[in-house]
RNA sequence: UGGCCUAUAGUAUAAUGGUAGUACAACAGAUUUUGGUUCUGUCUGUCUUGGUUCGAAUCCAGGUAGGCCAACCA
């Protein structure tokens, strides 16, 4: 595991806020949008907003930031909590913005009395066109001026929807030629009839981000409000918002995003992908969503794990994804249990061992476990399946696996040499002919001879059928979130589907989610479509292949 | 070109004025009934120029590079 030392910058915060008697215990809160599916990058959120007040003490609030009605739903809200719960994290309570609509309504009509924010009639245009740029600044709207009881009146109006989506906002009055564009009177509320999933069509005017956020985390008491980089301009307005409303002072701290090569990490572009049909939805296990990661057969520890490692930090980064796949391939290789299976299938015929016979060898489950967590009985017999690319008419340098002549384990069984082969028409090898060692068996090998290569297979008479969907990376390029039209770039062999693949028997009892090791071919869980007439696994990641970049050479 | 944020190996992240470390990746070797796992070793780094200091990745100033900000999105 990872090492104790080196806080992250957060945590340092936190330390010193607890020592110097700031706070006696930490509240944060994890508060998403729901208006799409969580995925990697918040997962990233997630462990340090729930870890941190694991950590010190304390808790954390799941809050939906649920202000803009016309982009949320409640099937995002339902799959945000599962993926949160499957993380393995648990909320004290289940928050949403739009329960202090009321609150946030009177918070409104303070500022307006305190003379701080006005109706503004000006159209979204107009508004944007008084704002200035980053280099110039805005101009008063005409409407600012406005006394603070005829504002009261229009405001109340605007709530009672006297007023059509658009015709007015209310703001805050603070200072249009202030440097930071964000406190160049702000949006505060804005009219929209639209239903709520929650509020229904109780309301019309709806709290911004800036008018929602912040005093959400007040309402709740949150001390330290975390969330990521493109917010550090709003901390300023955050911190206007508390001290004008004299409300609890929370305070908010950035971090950088996390950015994962290989895909993208956008919600606006997931959901394109979606939309567009590219991937079959957002669980597909190509996905870096939580939800397609969890079918993809990664473990939520393994996530976890990720999240710790790639730790925390303001600077811009690119996280390589073959931290991701150590990751999981270092908990997978602990937990999961290991069979056989044939992939792409060449018949090997022994013979020398008698037709119409049979026998049981025992085969580790998990070399990994102590005592080998057991054994499993697996039939051996006259004809196996095996891997097409585990034998070659003229072997590669280096090359211990079958060819003509060569010697070979069995994986669990016996040693095996390569006396013949047929091809067909087209020169395809259709079959491979060797003669066994009887007195090689594992386990009470007699025979002194070591082969160098050990190959696994299955019994033709005894393999079941199953469909194997063999995933890789959903991009080409590093960075797709960079490109424009990033769909250019997606993978045309990032799904590749077996439909007949042979595997031994242990397997077809193997039930959705069920995750294991297939010997020398990488980490496969069950599908959730999957059913005991049509077994489907989906590959959640290959093993290491050292043999793959030496025959690159 | 106004304001703000950031800069440590290929990548990510430590070192909090005192020996630049860890992980992933890469490379080499040992072990192995998975070319897996495990183990050992190797390679590569403080953006730049000054300043403060006995001593600077760390503090200060200038420069350079990258990012964010002009939705009635969050």
């Amino acid at each position: 595991m990872i090492e104790e030392k080196g806080l992250n910058f957060i945590a340092e915060i936190i330390e010193e806020d607890l020592k110097n008697g700031k706070y006696k215990q930490i509240i944060t809160r994890f508060p998403p949008e729901p208006n799409g599916y969580l995925h990697i990058g918040h997962a990233s959120s997630i462990n340090l907003n729930f870890g941190l007040t694991e950590k010190y003490g304390g808790y954390t609030n799941l809050r939906f930031d649920d202000t803009n009605p016309v982009t949320e739903e409640v099937e995002y809200v339902e799959s945000i909590k599962e993926d949160v719960k499957w993380l393995g994290f648990h909320w004290k309570n289940e928050l949403y913005a739009s329960d202090y609509f009321e609150t946030l309504y009177e918070y409104a009509v303070r500022l307006i009395k305190k003379g701080l924010a006005y109706v503004d009639d000006s159209s979204s245009e107009e508004i944007a066109a008084l704002k200035g740029t980053p280099t110039e600044p805005g101009k008063n709207s005409p409407y600012r001026e406005r006394t603070i009881e005829e504002n009261l009146d229009l405001f109340e109006r605007m709530k009672k929807g006297e007023f059509g989506d658009g015709a007015k906002t209310l703001r805050a009055k603070i200072d249009m030629a202030h440097s930071n564009m964000l406190m160049r009177d702000p949006v505060l509320y804005r009219i929209k009839h639209a239903h709520h999933h929650r509020t229904g069509d109780k309301w019309c005017i709806y709290p911004m981000y800036d008018f929602a956020h912040g005093q959400s985390d007040s309402i709740e008491n949150v001390t330290h409000s975390i969330c990521t980089l493109e917010f550090v301009p709003h901390r300023e307005l955050y911190d206007w918002l508390i001290e004008k409303l004299e409300i609890y002072p929370s305070r908010q701290y950035e971090f950088a995003r996390r950015n994962l090569t290989y895909t993208i990490t956008s919600k606006r572009k997931l959901l394109q992908l979606v939309n567009e049909k590219h991937v079959e939805g957002w669980d597909d296990p190509r996905m870096t969503t939580i939800s397609g990661m969890r079918r993809r057969g990664y473990t939520p520890e393994s996530i976890r794990d990720f999240c710790t490692r790639i730790g925390v930090a303001k600077r811009e980064n690119m996280v390589d994804m073959s931290l991701l796949e150590f990751c999981v391939r270092e908990h997978l290789n602990k937990i999961a249990p290991r069979r056989m299976a044939v992939l792409d299938p060449v018949k090997l015929i022994i013979t020398n061992y008698p037709e119409n016979q049979s026998e049981e060898v025992q085969s580790e489950n998990n070399p990994e476990e102590e005592n080998a967590g057991g054994t499993r009985t697996v039939m051996f017999s006259r004809e196996l399946w095996i891997e097409r690319e585990d034998f070659m008419e003229v072997p590669a340098k280096k090359w211990f696996r079958l060819a003509p002549g060569a010697l070979v384990r069995l994986k669990s069984a016996y040693i095996i040499q390569c006396n013949d082969f047929k091809k067909d028409g087209e020169g395809n090898i259709i079959e491979v002919h060797c003669t066994y060692l009887p007195e090689s068996k594992s386990g009470n090998d007699t025979s002194g001879i070591r082969a160098k290569g050990t190959i696994h297979w299955v019994s033709v008479s005894h393999a079941a059928k199953a469909e194997v969907r063999l995933y890789d990376r959903l991009f080409t390029i590093e960075n797709p979130g960079d490109e424009e039209d990033f769909t250019r770039f997606i993978n045309p062999d990032s799904l590749q589907v077996i439909q007949e693949a042979y595997i031994e028997t242990a397997l077809t009892t193997a039930k959705a989610g069920d995750k294991f090791q297939f010997i020398r071919k990488g980490y496969f869980a069950v599908d959730k479509d999957s059913s005991p007439d049509h077994l489907i696994f989906n590959r959640t990641a290959t093993l290491r292949d050292t043999w793959e970049k030496e025959s690159r050479k």
